[in-house]
DNA sequence: TAGATTGTTAATCGATTAACAATC
DNA sequence: TAGATTGTTAATCGATTAACAATC
């Protein structure tokens, strides 16, 4: 089994929301040109993606759709509960609250914050919220991994710190400020302003 | 000016968002060097995308802020107006019709939809909502270019043909849902799932 | 057997990285 | 002049694409 770059990585969760589907259906095995079908890719890109799964598939059948949902799992971290905090119980908060995908993923949130009091202390798609003053140690008790920011952005660099200091190591950040964290951190930007400027862009490609 | 990659193009918005800070602040030059420091990127990377901008730098000095806004507009869709529409009022839509950065980067959202009718004939950040049996004509009467699917994935595939038959011509899809859409529509996916699955892989990485 | 599909190797392409010359 | 920064060319790296052999 290869290294995956961030690229094929991307088509992974594709492959496995598909098959997870097709499991459902008991389909037992799926090609590589089934799947690139159904997924709109090219046939040579998904065959090559599976090859480094390490899954075996056989000729005239293809592979094996439970061996491949178990490699996907892995591959994607799905097959391991990862604790998480989010901070900013605000519109995209509680949609990320309220999203049901994570928990297939693995994720488990934890507790939730917010800065506004009236917010606080209620339960929110299963998710207990908090003051702000309580993250570092509802972090701590949780032994959270991952913190994930919906914060405004004045906010974002603060609330960062004290995820930090309650000992997380990652943080998923939906806002738009440049964190300055120690080094090992791992912050992964989910930045819609990136995302539509690269529509944009195409849209503008296309009509030229 | 030569093209930019998708990778290469995911950074734009990033110079351009510090650099329309450092004007408010009036500084006149800007060098790869200090962009790539302030956005923790590589300065060598930095100074390929500037070069491919098209603007010229002076040594010593640095590139001239206000032109390279400019370019950085032109190139990501900015210094134009794009007419778009918005599908499913739910937490996910209604955070994204509160956006304030989408309106910068010259995107106007000039109608939402919902199925349910008490969501319907309000105004919301500005926006007005209308039944979902609205879409067609109220598309065709924008003459809106870019549909925003924030509905449940049940109800993707519906709604983004009647975007189609409004005669839209890119889709920024939020749902998990597949799309099986004439060609010649652009189709942007915007897949928390594939974030996540990238973020948790990472994380495993770092970890073993 | 024939044909579809996997598996593997090579070729192409594009992006990143490195090195260095040019310039203010 | 010295030094920082731009601009350009080459080298490296990785991903995609293509071609074809192996296999059921």
């Amino acid at each position: 089994m290869a290294a995956f770059g961030t690229q094929a990585l991307q088509r992974l969760p594709l492959y496995l929301r598909l098959l997870r589907e097709w499991a459902l259906e008991a389909r037992e095995f799926a090609s590589g040109a089934a799947l690139a079908a159904a997924l709109g890719l090219d046939p040579i890109v998904v065959r090559k993606d599976l090859a480094r799964t390490g899954v075996r598939g056989t000729p005239r059948v293809g592979f094996p759709v439970n061996e491949l949902i178990q490699a996907l799992e892995r591959l994607t971290g799905a097959d391991r509960e990862i604790m998480a905090v989010l901070a900013g119980v605000g519109r995209l908060g509680s949609a990320l609250l309220g999203y049901p995908g994570f928990r297939r993923q693995g994720l488990r949130i934890g507790a939730a914050f917010d800065a506004a009091p009236e917010r606080c202390n209620l339960i929110l798609a299963g998710t207990p919220v908090f003051p702000s003053n309580a993250i570092v140690e509802t972090v701590l008790r949780l032994g959270a991994t991952l913190g994930i920011l919906t914060v405004p952005a004045d906010r974002a660099q603060r609330v960062a710190e004290q995820f930090v200091a309650g000992g997380i190591s990652a943080i998923w950040n939906f806002t738009p400020a440049q964190l300055d964290l120690p080094e090992g951190i791992l912050v992964q930007r989910e930045d819609l302003a990136v995302s539509l400027a690269v529509l944009l862009h195409r849209l503008q490609e296309r009509s030229v």
